[in-house]
DNA sequence: ACCTGAACACCGTTCAAGT
DNA sequence: ACCTGAACACCGTTCAAGT
């Protein structure tokens, strides 16, 4: 296969899904449907199936290409931070990306239902606890000198972040927007 | 209007809600259709719609009746309770009715749209948040003798407890069942 | 190989006609 | 007044036919 072709592909692909994305945002993930795509994107109902093989890969693919593509910041922050710095950390993807917290809680709540759509969201969160897993490691060493206790503590850590993260996401997308910093905060005065 | 009627008419609100409750367990929200809600309650489309306006009308009656119904239990709890124990106690709703939280979950999806079922969970947020505020005035006037700074205190707790809730509910939604408890402590063994 | 757009089965909703 | 169920506009998806 030429690579010209498989970056013809990418291209319309990807024009495809921006041109889904903007109908999300203005009409939600319920509302929008593929003839809506269609205008929007001034290709043909054909020419979407024939890069995606149903309405449900589109999502899939918005998914995994556009609503989680940030992981990588957690990964290269370096040095010893806490779970409360990894979770301030990744908040700040929503406000510092422009990412709708309203779409990804759509996506959560068909994702809910079962099928590809769960599957692709399960392994997203797989690759994202990971990424927390080793970004907390150097401050769980700090904590004990037992290797096994640190392992512990860090999947302790991440049993409560991805909750926290996701009431984060909960609250603003019914609610609107909201400092994570001052989200955090707000919680551990709270709890304390 | 004679009394029967009234209740002849709650008897079919419910008859219809309860088998649309049982198709929503078991397809999700999205995949839910009238028709598997006349198949599953014996009824014709007409009678449905006699019934209900429109399928948020039906979804805004099962919200508002079944799936907020123990708001009352923060209410009578009497003594001082921190946010904590509210929080606790709050999550044990679900763990106690067997709501479901994937439907939740899926509702506050729909909800971000817009339109008349967010209308219903604003209200339903609203009730909940004076609900919270008794609840934890009693605590905040401990904290302090002044007035004022005791209803800052019931404020800025709810502004954590409601997200701390969410949390729980989307994560439980997502990845299975939790103790409230468990969750409770885990966040605040990771914060502090 | 990519694209067109008519055709298909199914969706939520309406409404004339029954009781 | 409640209920029936055919009819309607629209949905996601398919596929013969074009380039």
């Amino acid at each position: 296969m030429p690579r010209v072709t498989e970056k013809y592909r990418k291209a319309r692909r990807d024009e495809i899904a921006l041109a889904a994305i903007r109908c999300l945002e203005r009409k939600g993930v319920h509302d929008t449907s593929i003839a809506d795509i269609v205008e929007e994107s001034g290709l043909s109902t054909g020419a979407i199936y024939s890069h995606f093989s149903s309405k449900v890969e589109l999502a899939r693919y918005i998914v995994a290409e556009y609503l989680f593509p940030r992981l990588d910041q957690l990964e290269r922050s370096a040095g010893m931070i806490t779970p409360r710095d990894v979770l301030t950390t990744m908040l700040a993807v929503f406000t510092d990306t422009g990412l709708p917290p309203r779409i990804v809680l759509q996506f959560w709540g068909e994702a809910t239902i079962g099928g590809e759509l769960r599957e692709e969201m399960l392994r997203t969160v797989a690759r994202l606890r990971s990424a927390l897993g080793a970004a907390l490691m150097p401050w769980a060493e700090l904590q004990t000198s037992d290797a096994a206790a640190a392992e512990a503590l860090v999947a302790d850590a991440i049993r409560a972040v991805v909750p926290l993260a996701q009431g984060y996401v909960a609250n603003t997308a019914l609610f609107g927007p909201r400092d994570p910093r001052e989200y955090v905060d707000s919680v551990v005065a709270a709890l304390t």
